[in-house]
DNA sequence: GTAAACTACTTTGTGATACAAAGTACATTA
DNA sequence: TAATGTACTTTGTATCACAAAGTAGTTTAC
C-alpha cells in the first residue's frame, strides 16, 4: 500500500510522498494506465521511448507492489503483454497526484 | 543548467524532467527557498525532517550544480550557513513546476 | 531447409544516489 | 576539565535506474 500522509504543512508532504510512484518513468506508464485502462508492452514501448529492458524493469516492481496487473497470453503464435491498473495503483496514483498538486500549487508566481 | 525538454506530448517530457529537482528532499529545500528568499541550514533542519547528514549531501548537490549559493558565516562565535536560490535554481524550479503540473493537471479525474 | 534477422521480452552488471551513522571542530555548561 | 551540545561534513552501505547482454521463439532470405 502506498505510505500514509502524516504531516502537517503542504511541503512536508513531500517526506511521504510515494517513490514507487514518483519515478518520472513509473510516473509515465502509470499515467497513461490512468487514461487508456488497458495497454500493450509494444504500446508502453512507443509512448515512453523507454528501453525493452528498462520497461521490464518498472512493469516487474509496479507488479511486486500490487499497482499493475500484467496479462500474459498469445496472439497467433507471438506473446503478448497486457498491463492495466489495480484499484491499488489507482488510488495510489490519485494520492500522489493530489499530493503533488497541493505542493506545486500553493506557491507564490 | 536544466534539461531542455524536447518532447511533443505531456507525458513524454517526464524523460527529460531535471532529477536534481525531482527528488523529493531537494524539491522540498528548493520549495522553501523559492518563498522566503533566503533561509539558514537551521531553518531547513526543521521544516524538512531531514537528518543532518542528509541536508549538508543534498545542499551540497544543489552548490555543485549552481542552484542554491551558500553562505558561511560566523554569529557570535558559532558557524552559519546561509542558503538561497540562484537565478539560476530559480529557473529551473519554475520549469521543474510548469512541466509537473501540466503533467498532472491534464488527465481525467 | 537452414542460417540470419527479427520479435518480445527478462536477466545481469554497473555506476549513481539517497540515507544513516560516525566523525570533526569547536563552544558551552556542570 | 570533563561532559554535553552545536553545527555541520565525510564515509559506508544498500537501493535503484539504466543499458547491455541473454533467452526463447518466429519470420524471412537464400
Amino acid at each position: 500500500m502506498p505510505p500514509k500522509p502524516t504531516r502537517s504543512n503542504d511541503l512536508q508532504s513531500l517526506t511521504d510522498i510515494d517513490k514507487l510512484v514518483h519515478e518520472p518513468a513509473r510516473l509515465m506508464i502509470l499515467a497513461y494506465l490512468y487514461v487508456v485502462e488497458s495497454a500493450d508492452f509494444i504500446f508502453l514501448i512507443r509512448q515512453t521511448d523507454l528501453t525493452w529492458g528498462n520497461l521490464s524493469a518498472h512493469i516487474s516492481k509496479l507488479e511486486a507492489a500490487g499497482y499493475v496487473e500484467v496479462t500474459k497470453e498469445f496472439v497467433g503464435k507471438k506473446p503478448h503483454t497486457m498491463l492495466s491498473l489495480t484499484a491499488e495503483g489507482r488510488a495510489a496514483f490519485r494520492t500522489y497526484r493530489q499530493n503533488m498538486k497541493r505542493v506545486l500549487d500553493d506557491l507564490p508566481d
